[in-house]
DNA sequence: TCGAAAAGGTGACAAATATCATATATATTT
DNA sequence: AAATATATATGATATTTGTCACCTTTTCGA
């Protein structure tokens, strides 16, 4: 009896000390995501209905298809978001980044997903039910709008993507890849990229051939643009690499 | 006293049956954009404050970096929205029709257009002022969600238009644009298509130059695939096309 | 309706990129 | 630590696509 209630206890405080973490009102994370416009009643009603998970390294979120009861919400790690081609190809549209949120076109459009989502690195996520979503898209016209200007900053940035991918060459590609990782996700003390992709998925990204895209990265290296360290990869030349994507 | 009154009651019915084409509340353009999630009272401020234009083939509607002080309904007509590229090429990323609203993101995010519209036939556009537009985004939750549902349609084609280009090959993209372009605008009763674009649009469309698109569309030709009459151009073989442009 | 300008068309060639084959290095599993 | 799988690397070659030059046809304004 006695055991039973301490062993009440502990769970109750470890509940209460997960909570004060991993409840939304507390989350720092929500301050870059459209969930920041949701008001304090909503985001105890978002808390108590979302559920966490952890995701290794490759692991697949959601494919291409599939019907999705929720968004993610990215609390660390970077996933992937690719299409599947015709060739069998995959081409990746989009990296999810802390603080962004996953799987919102389809539960806005009541869609399947046109996008498969997979883990780069190690992932912790926010799964929340859909109802919640849409729940507050009806009913809370700032967190609508909120979710409204950053679907339209997404869709400038897929704009860009179109006119780089058709009218710049791999190289230019490659270059930009580069940079983008760079500002997006950083470089450590030693000067190599946070974010180390595969030369696949680079190539990926970029619209090649891995081969193309290996070939590329080995002639940026011997020219002194870039520097490798086992998997990682590091920027030696920024303002060659930014004047060669631009195109001169 | 009796020709005074007649006169007025002449134009009164002159201003009704003016106002019940050109009001808002009476057009039916209306209904394939997200202004049918707007109210009676909302629809008359937006008829009230908005303004008719016309364009006539070629006509700028707004540049690329321009601010844009409200949005575009189109009542009739074409648009091509592009983006210049660093190598001084024109990518067209959409084609704006009948029904839809042009400069919307611009609005929603209050940044400079990214894109630059350019009649391709004659139009007729309605413009709306911004104000009103983001007044009711912040008071009418569900006309949100109705320009959000559309964004996230426009975002999911963008993906698959990134896939398409990085993927594929000009040739299809080509067989793929012909394809396209029957399927949203139809064709007239002796098969060519409704809506004419000329090589080098079509060049620009799927991201190719436009002599390469030239020598495509002679082979299309030669093979059975397309005819054409003057300016015009007509789907000869649907199927073949379409396996063409899966890769078969 | 004439003449310039724009659009459409084609050949020759160069450049970019993909593909295939094969080798080596690195990571992962047992 | 050996065995296996996966990622990276590179050469040879084929294919695709772009570029330049030039020509013909159509369009459109004076």
């Amino acid at each position: 009896m006695i055991f039973v209630t301490f062993s009440i206890i502990l769970h109750k405080s470890k509940l209460k000390s997960m909570s004060s973490e991993s409840r939304c009102e507390n989350c720092i994370i929500r301050q870059f995501n459209s969930l920041r416009a949701m008001s304090k009643e909503e985001l105890k009603q978002v808390s108590d209905s979302k559920t966490s998970k952890s995701y290794k390294r490759g692991e697949a979120i959601f494919e291409e298809g599939e019907k999705l009861n929720g968004v993610f919400c990215v609390r660390d790690g970077v996933s992937k978001l690719s299409k599947l081609s015709s060739n069998g190809k995959d081409q990746i549209v989009k990296l999810a980044t802390k603080g962004e949120v996953m799987g919102q076109r389809c539960v806005i459009a009541e869609e399947t997903s046109n996008l498969s989502a997979v883990a780069v690195n190690d992932m912790e996520l926010c799964f929340i039910p859909k109802e919640v979503i849409i729940n507050t898209l009806h009913k809370n016209p700032d967190f609508t709008f909120e979710v409204l200007r950053l679907m339209a900053h997404d869709l400038r940035e897929a704009d860009d993507v179109i006119v780089n991918i058709s009218q710049k060459t791999v190289k230019q590609r490659i270059a930009e890849a580069f940079l983008y990782l760079k500002s997006n996700y950083g470089e450590d003390a030693d000067g190599y990229l946070v974010l180390t992709l595969s030369r696949e998925d680079i190539a990926n990204v970029v619209g090649t051939a891995t081969e193309s895209c290996i070939r590329i990265i080995s002639e940026f290296k011997k020219k002194g643009l870039l520097k490798s360290s086992g998997k990682k990869l590091g920027i030696l030349d920024e303002k060659k690499l930014r004047e060669l994507a631009e195109g001169f």
